[in-house]
RNA sequence: GGGCCAUUAGCUCAGUUGGUUAGAGCACAGUCCUGAUAAGACUGGGGUCUCUGGUUCGAGUCCAGAAUGGCCCA
């Protein structure tokens, strides 16, 4: 016997059970253990931040990770994976500021880093709870007990050995990064703190600076004949705009478009240069165009140079230069010889605007990125004047002043000298810090980078192994991302982080790399450990030992690294790498089968991943990656506190279950897509699909315990029918499709597959069962129907239990662990089902997609002619295109007779007439010429016509009646409270009419109601009675259990 | 400002290599059926396939541009 089964469930219940039950019998550590020894199928596990609580979007990547990770488990491979928490970075340390009421680095140092990453530690797991809940709450199975954690020492000892190999391999240098800096907090912002802080209609100055040309750097010589003899008639300037008058000090170079025009104009007594698209918008376009030339004509490798405003030696300032510093060829800055006279050249780039400005675009690589990156490509002079509190430094005029208030001082200047030559404002959009509200500057800083351009052709030759999904990110997102490929600037200038093992002699400078906490200790005059170890700021910084070159003490460097690089080690850092599992890793933990995180990982984590393993090992880092798309609420905007439009999971799972939650992101739209959330849509999916599929397994549990029904392992049904054969056909092709399209990393495609599988199992093949369930005699047929039934069932659990865990152990406990004690006890421990591709049989499946088409065509004419399918009619008449549909239709004849209740079948040929009637016949079909009326139809090729006689004799008025009674007594004792089996007593009184109906098909009665008499007398009391108005004619009819 | 993605019915989505009249589910309206009943069937309304050009005998599909939304980066 089967545990008895209600209709309706509640699945948050149930789930729990399931859960409950899952834990008592450690069925996730069996599941790993059981397929120890198989292939391995790795998957790297993102760590989240556990210091906010999980949202919606976190269970979606745990789903769409838990599924394959299923799936590989019942295709028998070894799938161990475990968890892993991200525990430093910024956010980090932005929340405990908050906390703690600091508001800038000074405060954290004076309030002690000890205290303050003390802190940092406690409060990054203080949702851990949370995590753990949800994440066992939605199924997925996961080793929580022994996460990776990046804070660890033995994490960061790992990260520390990796560094120390790219310290090795001269891949670790110390340049200049420009980042977005708060003078007043002292600090760099990270992106996006910037982009929390922009301001729309910020006040800026516009201004238009006159850069006087240097005409010793023109010679007749060099083919610039015309233009040295132009610029030598009058004062010549390259006219350039700016709305950070500050900068200009720091300016190096001026930029042009290669390929733009631009013209000399004259203007008074001097000549101007600026493009000629731009003469109209700056109100030059009525003067005198003496000279058109190219953007190529100025800044060619002979082009124009012209004199800075500011001599930075005059103000002691001083003056760096962009170029090879070391043998290793990094790129650093050098220190410039002061210089009398000095000029900087006009070059070329591709960022210059022709929509504002004039064309021509001031350079100071100190206070812009791109301006940065122009004096690397272009080995530009570099000159900072700027301190860490935004206030201008050396002996300028404005010097001591903050930047922004040196702005008119410096414009003054300018004037004096001639050199301003308009001066106005604008309004644009720039960022404020979002703590304080000071604008911010972009400086230059010094940074640590890693120079992974060295190793750009492997990392795009790398990217090419991967199957990404969706394909697109492969060469749009994340190729173009490897494409532009600049060093990683890994340093911050921060506290809670894995600290930058680099220490530096306090006398020589001379810098040396650990690699590990041995290789620490062995160091010549190791000195300034505490126990216990903790490798983080502020114990490691005590931590010196002696210069091998000069003696002197070695320091640590103050920084800590890029909170990306510890994920993006974890490959390693999880394993303790190489101190410990060093051939594990080496064998077979090397390389992820399997990631899966959201589309914004691209630049972070998956590039993270995949950098540190193309240095270290030349290898991608993982070999499949889905990539998931956001979620968006119902209205397709972004959730966010603010709004008030957050999805809570929990609230969605307690209403719906982790399996509704579950089937709708695996299934209501493509994983890289966007989607937008509602509950509507969760609630749907339980309606159509989950208690759909319930239903189908409590109608087959309620017949087959009545039936005493015991199934047998691996049953062939003894005298399987056409539709048995079809539904085991259709089983059959649904496992092929569904594990091609989870081997194929494709979840969705796979579970829509089930849902249609599902539909046809419960509204064909079970709506055309019912009578072989439900009938008395218990024969080979109705065997067949319940082997058939159960194997259906039984299969569908096990496909779903990727995807649907809960509900698929439920169906399995009672359809399989009730009756086989010997089965594996959970159907997370059987293996995925294999097709039996001798059972697919593809014309049949074409059959009965006809079937269906006639049988709903049919549905339609009855309807038109308002005779109820209960009435039973003579017959169907089918236009047929060809013989191939005849031979369809009459092989499976028996469904089609059921399906519209009519007695026969009857077949015509193309150019037949189907029916003369004038009041008989209804037809309906595709055929747009058929007119009822007339009765004449002509059936086209490829559509099927079907027409139903609506002549219905005495014959059928009786049977038709007989079946009425039936429904109503039907009807009765649900009314009544029978149960299903429950025999019954029938009484009746009616007319002689009825009286004959009623004894005429007496058996047929009987045999449907459970009677076992029909009695024709008024009911007795306590017998439940309805009186019923049938064919107007009274019928009255009483039901009574019998005891 | 640059890159990527999306846009098909009120909502969520299909739509193969370009090829008849663009589909499904939900929702809505009506009718029916029902011992699977929180289902099911039939019918109906609902579409400028975001827009504008182009290629083609033929474009939802291919190309170019634009708009809107989302994401990433400036």
């Amino acid at each position: 016997m089967f545990r008895s089964v209600a209709s309706r469930v509640n699945l948050p219940q149930l789930e729990k059970r399931v859960l409950g039950w899952w834990r008592e019998n450690n069925i996730f550590r069996r599941s790993v253990e059981a397929r120890r020894g198989q292939s391995r199928f790795v998957f790297y596990e993102g760590p989240p931040t556990a210091n906010g609580s999980p949202g919606i979007h976190h269970v979606l990547a745990r789903v769409f990770k838990d599924i394959i990770l299923r799936y590989r488990v019942l295709k028998g491979y070894y799938v161990p994976r475990i968890a892993g928490w991200d525990t430093h970075g910024l956010p980090v340390e932005l929340e405990m500021e908050r906390e703690l009421g600091l508001t800038n680095k000074a405060q954290i140092e004076k309030y002690g880093i000890d205290r303050f990453n003390h802190h940092c530690r406690d409060s990054v797991f203080s949702y851990l709870k949370q995590w753990e809940a949800i994440t066992e709450r939605i199924g997925f199975w996961v080793d929580m007990e022994h996460p990776y954690v990046t804070m660890d020492n033995r994490y960061i000892e790992s990260v520390w050995w990796a560094i120390k190999q790219l310290w090795d391999k001269g891949l670790v240098y110390q340049g200049y990064r420009v980042t977005p800096h708060c003078p007043r907090c002292g600090t760099s912002l990270s992106s996006h703190e910037v982009s929390l802080g922009y301001q729309d209609d910020t006040e800026d100055p516009s201004v238009y600076i006159k850069f006087k040309i240097a005409l010793s750097s023109l010679s007749e010589s060099n083919g610039r004949k015309r233009l040295y003899e132009l610029w030598r008639e009058k004062p010549s300037y390259l006219l350039a705009w700016t709305t950070t008058p500050w900068t200009l000090p720091g300016n190096t170079a001026l930029a042009v478009a290669v390929d733009a025009e631009y013209s000399v104009v004259e203007v008074d007594s001097e000549y101007l240069v600026l493009a000629s698209a731009l003469l109209e918008k700056v109100g030059l376009d009525d003067r005198k165009v003496v000279e058109r030339l190219r953007g190529s004509d100025l800044a060619t490798v002979a082009g124009v140079y012209y004199e800075p405003l500011f001599n930075p030696h005059k103000y002691g300032v001083e003056r760096k230069h962009f170029g090879v510093i070391n043998e290793s060829e990094a790129r650093g800055l050098k220190l410039q010889k002061p210089k009398e006279k000095l000029t900087y050249k006009v070059i070329a780039t591709d960022f210059v605007s022709m929509d504002e400005g004039t064309g021509i675009v001031h350079i100071a690589p100190a206070y812009g990125e791109v301006d940065y990156q122009a004096g690397m490509d272009n080995e530009l002079d570099f000159v900072h004047m700027v301190d860490l509190q935004g206030k201008i430094t050396g002996s300028y005029p404005f010097s001591g002043r903050f930047v922004k208030d040196a702005d008119p001082l410096i414009l003054d200047d300018l004037k004096s000298r001639g050199l301003l030559f308009r001066s106005e404002t604008i309004r644009h959009t720039y960022p404020f810090c979002w703590r304080c509200g000071t604008p911010l500057l972009y400086y230059a800083k010094q940074s640590w980078y890693i120079r992974t351009t060295a190793v750009k052709d492997s990392l795009i030759a790398g990217n090419r192994e991967i199957n990404w999904y969706p394909e697109h990110i492969k060469d749009g997102r994340f190729g173009d991302w490897l494409q532009n490929n600049v060093d990683w600037a890994f340093s911050r200038e921060r506290y809670w982080g894995t600290p930058l093992p680099i220490w530096r002699c306090e006398s020589c400078g001379y810098g040396e790399c650990v690699g590990g906490v041995a290789d620490l200790e062995s160091k010549p005059g190791f000195s300034g450990f505490k126990p216990p170890l903790d490798l983080h700021r502020p114990f490691v910084d005590e931590v010196t030992f002696s210069c091998p070159r000069c003696g002197a003490k070695m320091k640590r460097v103050p920084e800590v690294i890029d909170c990306w690089f510890d994920s993006g080690a974890m490959p390693i850092a999880q394993l303790h790498y190489p101190f410990e599992n060093k051939e594990l890793f080496d064998t077979e933990l090397g390389q992820a089968d399997y990631i899966c995180e959201a589309v914004d990982q691209t630049r972070g984590w998956f590039y993270s991943l995949h950098a540190i393993s193309t240095l270290l090992f030349d290898r991608p880092c993982f070999r499949n990656v889905i990539c998931l798309g956001h979620i968006l609420d119902d209205k397709g905007e972004k959730m966010s506190k603010t709004r008030g439009n957050v999805v809570e999971p929990e609230a969605v799972i307690d209403r719906y279950g982790a399996d509704a939650l579950r089937w709708y992101f695996l299934t209501s739209s493509p994983p890289g897509n966007v989607r937008r959330f509602s509950e509507k849509l969760i609630s749907e999916i339980t309606r159509r699909f989950l208690l759909t599929l319930w239903n189908v397994y409590s109608f087959f549990i309620t017949y087959a315990n009545i039936d005493h029904f015991v199934p047998k392992q691996d049953e062939v049904p003894p005298a399987p029918s056409e539709l048995d054969r079809w539904i085991i056909s259709g089983l059959n092709q649904l496992i092929l499709d569904v594990d091609g399209y989870l081997e194929g990393y494709n979840p969705t495609d796979a579970g829509r597959k089930i849902e249609i599988f599902v539909n046809d199992l419960s509204n064909w093949y079970v709506r055309r069962s019912r009578r072989r369930f439900w009938k008395s005699e218990s024969d080979a047929d109705k065997r067949s129907a319940y082997d058939t039934l159960y194997q259906c069932l039984v299969t569908l659990s096990k496909l779903l239990a990727p995807f649907t865990p809960f509900i698929a152990e439920e169906l399995y406990q009672n359809l399989v662990g009730a009756i086989f004690p010997d089965a594996p006890q959970s159907i997370h421990l059987t293996d995925f089902p294999v097709a039996d591709k001798a059972k697919i049989d593809k014309q049949l499946a074409s059959d009965t997609q006809l079937v269906m088409r006639v049988s709903s065509l049919g549905r339609a004419a009855r309807s038109k002619a308002g005779i109820k399918v209960r009435q039973p009619l003579d017959k169907v008449i089918v236009g047929v295109s060809g013989s191939r549909e005849q031979e369809s239709l009459a092989r499976l004849k028996p469904q089609v007779l059921e399906e519209l209740n009519v007695k026969d079948l009857e077949f015509k040929h193309q150019g037949e007439v189907i029916g003369l009637d004038g009041h008989g016949y209804v037809i309906s079909g595709l055929e747009p010429r058929t007119d009822e009326k007339e009765g004449v139809a002509v059936s086209t090729p490829g559509v099927c016509l079907v027409a139903i006689p609506t002549e219905i004799s005495p014959e059928l008025r009786m049977e038709g009646l007989a079946r009425e009674v039936v429904h109503r007594l039907q009807t009765m004792r649900r009314e009544a409270g029978f149960d299903i089996a429950d025999y019954i007593i029938t009484y009746y009184q009616g007319d002689f009419y009825v009286e004959q109906v009623i004894s005429h098909f007496e058996d047929y009665i009987k045999q449907e109601t459970l009677s076992r008499e029909l009695v024709k007398r008024v009911p007795a009391e306590g017998v439940f009675t309805t009186g019923y108005k049938l064919e107007g004619r009274n019928i009255l009819l009483g039901v009574v259990k019998l005891t």
